[in-house]
DNA sequence: CGCGCCGACCCTAGGGTCGGCGCGGTGCTCTAGT
């Protein structure tokens, strides 16, 4: 079937879009998010689309990749995943066939894939960022015509950008190269600033947002509480032995999740431990013996859990606390996928934030990064990574991150000809702004990580305070957590009314220290706000009432 | 930031405390050697 024939017949998008949907890849309905995304990326503009991962993401690109022409580029973070995802598309009716390129294909199977790819065989890629900051890479991509750009876990160009895999940052500088096609960034979960910064790193313009279902109502929450390390050991042992059907465990540390993984196995529990420590032969087996319901509980670090799609997920609990609320809702989310209900269960301990804590703290090479300057201001032009690196006597992967430090201090520019250095700046002034990006940058991660503290010891509504922080605002106490079945959230209803008053959630405020930011939450006496350049801040709100401390802007 | 391990030291012979130290999470890619 020829896909030209659909355009010609239907010149109206949405019914065009209903004609793929069932012919092309057998669905027999298309949500109304799905439909106002794939519309916007036909008219050429570019998405931010927040969804669960069961409602169907990637039909987004599946689709608008269909009826676009030319090619479409699916930037993946994970291998397995460009490989799910190649697997469904072949397991299509009549879906457009695609290939992945990365370094687990030999070459003959990379040159294949190009092949296809300028010869019209394939009409989806599937590259790793990693691919992208290739020059040769980008190259051979400039040559073909890429219709559309899918940036798939989307969440990760904030989270992994900054340190674990720099080459994140680069997407809008590849983007660019590749003379900035329609765009769609997708992801299950992100804030607003998280959001916020995926828009600035890709280089958005004007996206059309569309947030799908971030409430999970059939997922119970609850939080417990514990001084004591042992006796928390002891009581999530004893929590997860009753719990029926399947489900995760999350440790913080690889160690962690041997130990809970095995004193399960113990108690008679089909447990299996999963981190990023294990070859990758048992990580394979792990994932398929949960997928086939051969083992019933996997106690896993934050390495699991991407692309993993089981719909009977009965329980999610935490043994120790995750370093966002991001990240917590993110592991939460993969319970209940069926609809069915589930349980979200984290046990804290608020001395747990220590290990997120070190994790967000960030030391700035400033010897490295003085060198790296004065090696760009010495080439006098425009220098390859490569070359950059071989002058500072870096690896070529560390170089990455050092440019995108200076980047960020505005010192230097990546241009298609390389990096060069931007407005006269001194050696010392450029390291001073480099910590500051990185302080900067810190602050705003305690700061989240401060919020995930608040979750934790809130005794309002679970679910209302996790909703507010994603955007979504709920009018009564849900009742499916432990403070509405406590009261506690309720009594916190009372007081609430007298204090939305001046600042609504939502709404944006000016600090004079802090500039713009926007409401997260609103309490009876207090103000949660974020700020780009300070992260979250919670403001007391009779102080801010008396020294006039915020103005309210929109 | 908080832990767990190790050795030193305690005061009297084996078990306790204390201070110092190292460690802790995510994956891509390329390359050298089996």
């Amino acid at each position: 079937m020829r896909l030209s024939a659909h355009r010609a017949e239907d010149a109206l998008g949405a019914d065009r879009i209903d004609r793929a949907a069932s012919e092309l890849f057998g669905w027999e309905s298309v949500r109304d998010g799905q439909r106002r995304s794939v519309e916007a990326l036909l008219e050429g503009r570019d998405v931010v689309a927040v969804m669960p991962t069961g409602a169907g993401k990637s039909a987004v690109y599946q689709l608008a990749g269909a009826l676009r022409d030319g090619l479409t580029l699916v930037v993946s973070p994970l291998i397995a995943l460009q490989t799910d995802q190649l697997e469904q598309l072949s397991a299509a009716p009549a879906a457009p066939r695609g290939a992945a390129v990365n370094s687990s294909l030999g070459a003959r199977a990379i040159e294949d894939a190009w092949a296809q790819a300028e010869s019209g065989g394939i009409r989806f890629l599937f590259l790793a960022p990693e691919q992208l900051a290739k020059d040769e890479v980008l190259d051979r991509l400039a040559g073909l015509d890429v219709g559309l750009l899918v940036v798939d876990e989307a969440h990760c160009v904030a989270s992994w950008g900054h340190d674990f895999r720099p080459d994140y940052l680069r997407l809008g500088d590849a983007r660019e190269r590749l003379g900035g096609p329609p765009t769609v960034a997708l992801t299950a979960t992100a804030a607003e600033p998280v959001r916020e910064e995926i828009v600035r790193r890709l280089s958005l313009e004007d996206p059309l947002l569309v947030v799908q279902g971030v409430d999970r109502p059939h997922i119970d929450l609850e939080v417990r509480r514990h001084a004591d390390e042992p006796e928390k050991r002891q009581h999530l042992l004893d929590l997860v032995a009753v719990l029926d059907g399947c489900g995760l465990v999350y440790a913080a540390t690889r160690r962690d999740a041997e130990e809970y993984a095995s004193a399960l196995a113990e108690r008679g529990i089909r447990s299996l431990a999963y981190h990023a420590g294990l070859p990758a032969k048992d990580r394979r087996t792990v994932q398929e013996a949960f997928h086939v319901g051969d083992v019933d509980v996997v106690v896993a670090t934050s390495a699991f859990g991407m692309g993993i799609d089981k719909p009977d997920v009965r329980f999610v609990v935490h043994a120790s606390v995750p370093e966002s609320l991001d990240a917590y809702y993110q592991e939460v989310g993969r319970a209940g996928r069926d609809g069915e209900a589930a349980r979200a269960v984290l046990f804290y301990r608020s001395e747990d934030l220590g290990i997120r804590k070190y994790f967000t703290s960030r030391t700035v090479d400033q010897a490295r990064l003085r060198a790296a300057y004065k090696a760009v201001v010495a080439a006098g032009a425009p220098i390859r990574a490569a070359a950059l690196a071989l002058a500072v006597r870096v690896s070529s992967r560390a170089i990455t991150g050092i440019v995108n430090l200076l980047v960020e201090a505005g010192a230097v520019r990546v241009t298609r000809a390389g990096i060069e250095a931007v407005g006269a700046l001194t050696t010392r002034q450029v390291v001073a702004r480099s910590v500051e990006a990185s302080d900067r940058r810190e602050r705003i991660e305690v700061s989240r990580l401060e919020v995930m503290r608040r979750y934790a010891e809130t005794r309002d509504c679970r679910r209302r305070v996790l909703l507010s922080y994603f955007g979504d605002e709920l009018d009564e106490p849900c009742g499916r957590c432990d403070t509405c079945r406590a009261g506690t959230a309720s009594v916190h209803e009372e007081e609430l009314d007298a204090a939305t008053a001046p600042f609504p959630s939502g709404s944006t405020v000016r600090h004079a220290a802090w500039g713009e930011g926007s409401v997260v939450e609103v309490d009876p006496d207090r103000l949660t706000v974020f700020f780009p350049s300070e992260g979250y801040k919670v403001l007391a709100l009779d102080v801010v009432q008396e020294g006039d401390l915020l103005r309210r802007v929109a």
